[in-house]
DNA sequence: GGTCAAGATGACCGAGCGGTCATTTTCACG
DNA sequence: CGTGAAAATGACCGCTCGGTCATCTTGACC
């Protein structure tokens, strides 16, 4: 696709380079950001020498995965854009987003706390709750969600969603589908009072300091 | 009141002790369970030594501060039992549970992970539970909220409601009003179809390993 | 098959952590 | 006021972390 290989690229390193984006992948799905770059060395098989000579830093590494999860989950929402029932495509976004947040410790970290990510990732972030506004837009107008609510709302509700049920993950994996439908059942509510302080369109990640 | 002074403690025990709890609980509320023992120390103005006199671990201090925190609650969800309309009593529950979250980062942690807390954490958290059920069963009773909430649903929603607000915090740190009203909408439709999955009633906190 | 730039390696570094302990200071009590 | 037990102190320990670098290995190319 778009990372392919270069001519004159040696075997051995694109093999390597695999295997580190599959373990790390692996490794911030289990046990979040607070992985260290030596259980991911190890886990890919490789030194950890070799690990930071593929990614700069930590940071970088970690950014590149979140990047990768962050536009397969806008490209979702993207292509429910063109399904009639603009209630189902949204209820099949949060489904989406929501089984992609139970599935990945670090992915729920960085969603959690946009304001301290890399910039990459910060305006990925943005950009799914562009796609995601222009899928509750056309909710809206079918009547099928409240007048007050916007993209970035759907956006934030997926993490809410998602740590209400998190407490239970173990126990009830598929938890998240009861605190999914109950908010849903509160989007559907016809304005029976509007809701205070809408959201910014987007998240409000450039007033934080850089961090780094 | 139950913690005062024995007789023959010395003063600057005494002295010192309150310096500590004060500093560790605006620490942890601040920065969240990562913050260092170090400083917490500085902020009370202590050496660590002192600290570990008074706290035997880290995990001991933030148990401390944690069991101060979900107790209060508890005792607010008690009080509020009494009154006549259990709607709006709910209401003011979640109100102070969600405000309390947002005021406190450690706190959002704890309750967000009970699973790999200290059991004294666990049990008040179970604790919380049954007293936010016996406030939610009056609720139902009453017709304000679906059959099928329970007490444990309305602690996780505090958690979640919360998690969904965060990232907004900084800029509109009263944007969790605006989840818990949609959520407050949510719990209030009658049966459109019953949700799935019921909770266990409390937490299973039991089936964890204790980490410790 | 020889060559050599590019890649892989793991010992190593400095910083920060939770926690310890020999020493010094403080205060309650006789 | 003198005394001794309890409390405070901060240097220190072992450990883990992200990150570096001199050294060795590999594979693309002629």
């Amino acid at each position: 696709m778009s990372e392919t290989t270069a001519a004159g690229q040696r075997a051995d390193m694109v093999r390597n380079r695999r295997l580190l984006l599959g373990a790390a992948t692996a490794a911030f799905a289990e046990r979040g950001v607070e992985v260290s770059m030596g259980e991911i060395a190890q886990r890919a098989g490789l030194a950890k020498g070799t690990v930071f000579r593929h990614f700069a830093s930590k940071e970088d590494l970690l950014a590149a995965i979140m990047l990768q999860l962050l536009d397969r989950l806008t490209g979702t929402a993207d292509r429910l854009r063109q399904a009639d029932d603009a209630a189902a495509a949204l209820r099949e976004f949060m489904t989406n987003g929501v089984e992609a947040l139970a599935a990945d410790r670090a992915f729920c970290e960085v969603v959690g706390r946009p304001s301290l990510q890399n910039p990459d990732v910060r305006a990925a972030i943005n950009h799914l709750c562009d796609a995601a506004e222009a899928l509750t837009a056309r909710a809206r107008e079918q009547g099928a969600v409240r007048d007050d609510v916007t993209g970035t709302d759907i956006v934030l509700l997926l993490g809410g969603i998602h740590q209400t049920a998190a407490p239970l993950l173990a126990d009830q994996p598929q938890a998240w589908r009861r605190y999914l439908e109950l908010a849903l059942d509160g989007l559907h509510v016809p304005n029976a009072g509007a809701l205070p302080e809408q959201p910014p369109r987007g998240l409000p990640l450039d007033g934080s300091p850089a961090t780094g």
